[in-house]
DNA sequence: CATGAATGAGCTTTCATTCAT
DNA sequence: TATGAATGAAAGCTCATTCAT
């Protein structure tokens, strides 16, 4: 019998303020403070919560992977390509719904531990492979596309979504068209 | 001709020392002492040749964008689409062979305040989309690529970056071939 | 007849727990949480009891002062002397026998606002001093020694202890017959 | 070529005002900044000298326990029992003396990590079981005195220290007599 | 120019205490 | 009574920056 709310439900309060807040000022210039206060709460009771400041930031970062995770979970129907269309398509439609989360990425990058970034891309190329392997034996791919281009089209993706952050001018939904055009039409055979 | 080293020599070295300290650490976690002891200097001397902590990643940031100046400064010989390979292997070759300043472009991401990332995306871009809207002129392009298309190439060679300095298992050099097919190739008409 | 427990008997439990703890770690290192863990009840109830963590050392320290309180009570028999010796060897029994009592009783020294750690000694003294002006006047002490010796018999017993406590190879009891030569049989005339 | 105080000078600067800050409202409630105050320096410099808050109750422990070194360092003259008199007088004498030390060593009974209490009580008992040894092979003591009973010499000078610390109408430099003739005449043959 | 001791603002983290349930 | 989530004051420690030498 909780309080009011229970622990999970108060975790992603708090852990929707620190997105918030490393998204508009970046965590390094985030203080614990900043957290709590877009919280609603007092400083010490995110430690009630989060263990440091850190774990903040790599709480963060799983919720993030967890979006990020391969819409594929859908196993989508028509030609390899067809669905390698709609994941890509998917994923770029994520990315752009969730501005704040990928702006924190980045700082992923800055962070001390270093968080599992290798982890993410891995499971995002693995993906996208799996999906290329598959069109190039129903002969779908233009010779000499294969697995290694994942590589790419992961690229491409979190390249425009850099691109994006670093300039307003830079709409990534916009870009989602262009993407596809190269990293898929690209392929075609 | 002062003491030994002129003030422009001795800034440089205070910068290589920073980007190998902010490569292997990160720039949250260096520390002026560190980059000093790095250049062989006194903690204060920093402090001669630049006027903050912040400075002195502007300073490395500034370097890296020199050196990513598009090599397209040659004019090339060959189409545009010869011309847009070349600048692309040139430019991914410069990234692969500075690891430790790409490193630091990602610390760049959570500085405060910010550098401008935009700018230099910015200029990447151009040179791309002016060899795209040539090479489209010149009929060598599939329908419907073009400018806007120059935002995915840039994204492709960053987001392989990126893909590379997370994980050791991911050579940028590799790229190169898989990022040319798919890039230039795969818009070919 | 409330609850269960009554408010002392409760107390107690409390008292007895913070004794283990106190012991185990330290008052310094002591957090109300871990008295509460250890007597099984939570947090927030530890204060139902004693209206801070100071009231909680000093409610130690007098139950402490109180165990400590010479067994002199019993008038004893025989020559002062005689009872001088059984004061002694009672005293010495004691503190052997609560061994997490005498260490928080270091930690009082420590604390803050300070406990009367004076008038426990100022008893002492008195209690024994009695004994000695007795003795002196039944002509069974050498000559000069008298009251102010009291505060030597007490200093050796306090200070085995707090050998005892240091090294784990002194054994106060060992040191209760020793204590008796030197400070009893020492003085006889 | 240092800048103006070696750092042995500073160092025993600090040294000093931590002693008196720690004897005057003992060591948990003492903070980094009130010792860099009685020092007459900023709070951090006080961490150029000292690692840690810890680290500096440890040095007063170590110059408290250098100081106390048995004064055995002078080999003496006279007989065993002679010499232990001289011991004890010139321990009391220099415990007497600095009585700022003498209360901090209060303190390190708390201390969290434990000092080496034990090591130093060990060395004081050692210096003087030696002499109770030899005076015993003269056949200066009463039978059965000999090493054992050092641990209550050692004891009855620790714990006058405490009582005459605790109340200020016990004057330990008044009991130097009374201690002597309990335990030195006190167990002559 | 070079140095590195000194400074002190600022941050993370802890935990005694409170109080709504 | 009992609970434990919430609070926020407090303190240890770090490190960018300054400046006397």
């Amino acid at each position: 019998m909780p309080k009011r709310v229970d622990r999970t439900a108060r975790q992603e309060e708090i852990l929707a303020a620190a997105v918030k807040v490393f998204a508009r000022k970046g965590f390094a210039a985030s203080r614990i403070e900043d957290v709590a206060a877009e919280a609603g709460i007092a400083k010490g009771s995110v430690y009630l919560y989060f263990p440091s400041r850190d774990a903040l930031l790599a709480g963060v970062f799983e919720s993030y992977a967890a979006k990020s995770e391969p819409a594929s979970a859908d196993p989508g129907t028509g030609s390899a390509l067809d669905r390698l269309d709609h994941l890509v398509r998917a994923t770029v439609e994520m990315l752009a719904a969730h501005p704040d989360h990928a702006r924190v990425l980045l700082d992923v990058w800055a962070s001390n531990p270093p968080l599992d970034l290798a982890d993410m891309y891995r499971r995002h190329r693995g993906a996208i492979a799996d999906l290329l392997v598959e069109a190039a034996a129903a002969g779908e791919l233009r010779t000499g596309i294969g697995a290694p281009h994942a590589a790419v089209i992961v690229g491409a993706i979190e390249g425009c979504l850099v691109q994006s952050l670093a300039d307003p001018d830079v709409s990534l939904s916009e870009l989602a068209e262009p993407i596809l055009q190269v990293c898929v039409a690209g392929i075609r055979r």
